[in-house]
DNA sequence: TTAGAATTTCAGTAATTCCTGAAACTTCAG
DNA sequence: CTGAAGTTTCAGGAATTACTGAAATTCTAA
C-alpha cells in the first residue's frame, strides 16, 4: 500500500469501521479509495493501491455494485472498466439509506405483517403480537417518512436539518391554525396505529411512555 | 427451543437479521425474546428458551447492557437478575440510534476532523481532503439534527413523521414570511448554505459553514 | 473467428468470530 | 466465616467468513 498520507489514513479507517458495521475490510477500503480518488480507477489500480489480490478486488467491486454505490466508466481506447464513487455525498447517503432499507428493514416488515395476520396461539403469543404491532407501526412510520424525505432535493433537506428542533415550533404554530378550524391534520395516508383524533399531549400515541428501572 | 409459534418466528428472524447487521445471532435472539416477553426473564430462562449455554447467554446480556438496551430487575426473595426490554419502542429506537452514533459515527467524525487540520501532502491529498470535508459536513449536519430530534417527545416526532413531505410546504411558507421581513432565516445558529428561496441547483451542495467544532 | 486481454468463478486455505464447559469469582443467607 | 447459588471469565474447538491463485469465462479488436 503506497498512498498519500491523508488518503491512507482515510482508507484504513474505513477498513476498520467497515467491520464494525456489516461490510468487510476489503469493501470498506475499496470504497474509501474510490471516494477520495480524483479520477476513476480500474481493478488493477485498486489492487495495487491496497495490496489485494485481483480476485478479491473483483468480489469487492461486485458487492459495491450490488449496493449501487459505484459508477462504471469506460475510457476510450482502454478495454478495462473504471470505477468511481458518485460526486455528490448526498446522493451516496441516499443510496446507502435506500439499500439498507431494502436489506435490513423490508424483510422485517414483511415478517411482522405476516405475524400480525395470524391467530395468536395463547396468552404469550397474544402479548408478543401486541409488541410486534408496536414495532411494525414504528417501522412503517419511519420508512414512510424516509421515503418522503428521499424525494426532497438536497438543499431543502439541508435547510430542514439546520432548523433542527425549531421545526417543532413551526409544527405547533400550524397545529394552532388547523386544529382551530376543526379536527386535526391528516398525515400521509398510512395505516398507522394511532387513530389520533386531535393530537393529545405526550401519552397520546399507542406506545405508553413509561420508564422503569 | 420451545416457544409459542409467533414468538419463535420473531426470535428466529431477529437471529438471522442480527448477522446481516453488526450483531451476532445469539444477541439478536436474546433481544427478540426479551422484547416480546410479557415479563422479565433471568439468564436461565433465556438459555432454556433458546438452547444456549449459560455462558453464551451471559455474554449476550453483557453486550446488550453495553448498548443500554435492557433494564435490570430484582424480584423480592430471588437472588437472580431479571432482564427486560423497555416498554416503549420509541425509547428503544432512540437508544439504538444514540449508541450507533457513538460507535459508528463519532470515531469517523474525529478522524475526519483530524485529517482536515493537516497540511495535504500533494495534489491527490488535496483532493482527498476536499472530499473528506464534504463527508465531514454531511455527517456533522446529520448528527446535529439527530441530537435535536432526540430531544422531542414521541408524540411530536410522530406528528412530524406523519406529515412527511408536507414539512417542505411549511418550510417554504415560513421562508416567504421571514424572508419578506428581512433576508433569509436563521437555522440552528448558522445561515443556510443555499439561499434558496426557490429550489437550488442540483449540483453538489457544499456545506461550507457549520457551527459547532 | 480467434488471440489474448480483462474479468469472474471457485476450491482450498487462512483468519476471524462464535460458542461451550470448566474454573474462578461474587454475593449473601445462615 | 462458610457454603451454596448465581454470574463471569477464559481457553480452545466449531463454525463462519475472508482471501488467494489457478482455471474458466467473457469480451473485443483485428
Amino acid at each position: 500500500m503506497n498512498l498519500a498520507p491523508l488518503t491512507q489514513r482515510f482508507v484504513l479507517h474505513f477498513g476498520e469501521m467497515g467491520s464494525r458495521w456489516g461490510i468487510n475490510r476489503t469493501v470498506g477500503q475499496i470504497y474509501a479509495l474510490l471516494y477520495v480518488s480524483p479520477r476513476a480507477l480500474n481493478a488493477d489500480d485498486i489492487g495495487d493501491a491496497l495490496s489485494f489480490s485481483r480476485s478479491n478486488v473483483s468480489m469487492g467491486l461486485k458487492e459495491l455494485q450490488s449496493w449501487n454505490l459505484v459508477r462504471l466508466q469506460h475510457l476510450p481506447g482502454d478495454r478495462r472498466e473504471y470505477f468511481q464513487a458518485p460526486e455528490d455525498v448526498w446522493a451516496i447517503f441516499r443510496t446507502l439509506a435506500e439499500e439498507r432499507r431494502k436489506r435490513e428493514i423490508d424483510p422485517t416488515l414483511s415478517m411482522l405483517r405476516e405475524a400480525l395476520m395470524e391467530q395468536p396461539s395463547g396468552e404469550d403469543d397474544t402479548h408478543a403480537q401486541e409488541r410486534m404491532k408496536q414495532m411494525h407501526d414504528l417501522i412503517e412510520l419511519m420508512t414512510g417518512w424516509m421515503a418522503d424525505v428521499q424525494k426532497m432535493d438536497s438543499a431543502t433537506l439541508v435547510s430542514l436539518m439546520k432548523m433542527g428542533a425549531k421545526v417543532q415550533k413551526l409544527l405547533e404554530a400550524k397545529d394552532r391554525v388547523t386544529s382551530s378550524v376543526k379536527a386535526g391534520f391528516k398525515g400521509r395516508a398510512s395505516p398507522v396505529a394511532a387513530p389520533a383524533p386531535a393530537l393529545a399531549p405526550k401519552a397520546a400515541v399507542t406506545f405508553s411512555d413509561n420508564e422503569r428501572s
